[in-house]
DNA sequence: AGTAGGACCTGGTGGC
DNA sequence: TGCCACCAGGTCCTAC
């Protein structure tokens, strides 16, 4: 479940560590995951040099000297690791990349929702994997007031207008829950019922959240996810309301009521939340 | 334009 | 112990 803390976490990692290193071997194993074909990724990205990683929402941009670009979402269980050159190949890597320096970055994906795409950089601009990502939440010029303009401009539930990467990109399911808690907000509040004040509570929930979660490396589940190294996110132990249905809230100690809607379960306290 | 539902995929879990 | 149904999640698609 990478959102947008646990993919920060790696793309920092990614831009110390890797970025400037050249690919010397590329393995890259067929499968669902590849929207450019493997043969193709591997062929173009042998030899190629690692110049910058960046971030958009959820998804990693490698940029390669060459101006060529691979995007690359992790899904739901999708893992970068870089690992010493020994360590035997687990299941599920469908991308292994040698660096110059003989450590191996892993691209692992065992449900493989996620997915890997390589472009020309001229065509990123109309990438449709980018296409639907809007402003970054953690962009400090970012005002309240834009946000709130994006936000009330959709028709939804609240939870769902900000699982839409196009009002602010990054967010899932997890932080969703954590923030509308954060902010006092029930998941199935109708996005344009909300006041100024909420709004703007709302806004700095957001913030708070994911700038916290980044601080801390994000979450694990089980292996869901792991930073570069293969470490667990330190940010679980700090979630008040994913995955505690049925336990008290941690604000009033009424009984967290899980639901679902469009799908996506939902957690949140009937009583402080509004 | 919204909502709901299914599809994708596999490891883990709970029930019998 | 074994088997199976079911669930989780992000995104994309279709149907109302």
């Amino acid at each position: 479940m990478p959102e947008l803390p646990e993919v920060e976490t790696l793309r920092r990692q990614l831009g110390a560590a890797v970025a400037g290193r050249a690919w010397t071997r590329v393995t890259a194993r067929p499968s669902s995951l590849f929207r450019t074909p493997a043969r193709e990724v591997a062929a173009a990205l042998t030899g190629a040099r690692l110049l910058t990683v960046t971030r958009r929402g959820k998804v990693l941009l490698f940029g390669f000297a060459g101006s060529r670009t691979l995007l690359v979402h992790l899904g739901m269980s999708g893992q970068v690791l870089l690992v010493p050159p020994a360590v035997p190949g687990e299941r599920h890597r469908h991308l292994e990349a040698e660096l110059d320096d003989g450590r191996v970055l892993v691209f692992r994906d065992p449900r493989r929702f996620g997915y890997l795409r390589l472009l020309a950089d001229a065509g990123l601009a109309d990438a449709r994997e980018l296409a639907g990502v809007g402003a970054d939440p953690l962009d400090g010029a970012r005002t309240w007031e834009a946000f709130a303009q994006a936000f009330r401009g959709r028709r939804g539930a609240a939870k769902a207008v900000l699982l839409q990467q196009g009002v602010l990109a990054g967010i899932g399911n997890v932080y969703a829950d954590e923030i509308l808690h954060a902010a006092r907000v029930q998941p199935g509040r109708s996005a344009v019922t909300l006041t100024a004040v909420e709004v703007k509570e709302l806004f700095h929930a957001i913030r708070d959240v994911l700038a916290r979660a980044v601080d801390l490396g994000g979450t694990s589940f089980d292996e869901a996810f792991t930073d570069l190294y293969g470490r667990p996110g330190m940010y679980g132990a700090s979630l008040k309301v994913y995955g505690r249905a049925g336990e008290p809230c941690l604000r009033c100690h009424t009984r967290l009521k899980g639901s679902t809607t469009g799908g996506r379960s939902s957690v949140f306290c009937p009583h402080c939340q509004k």
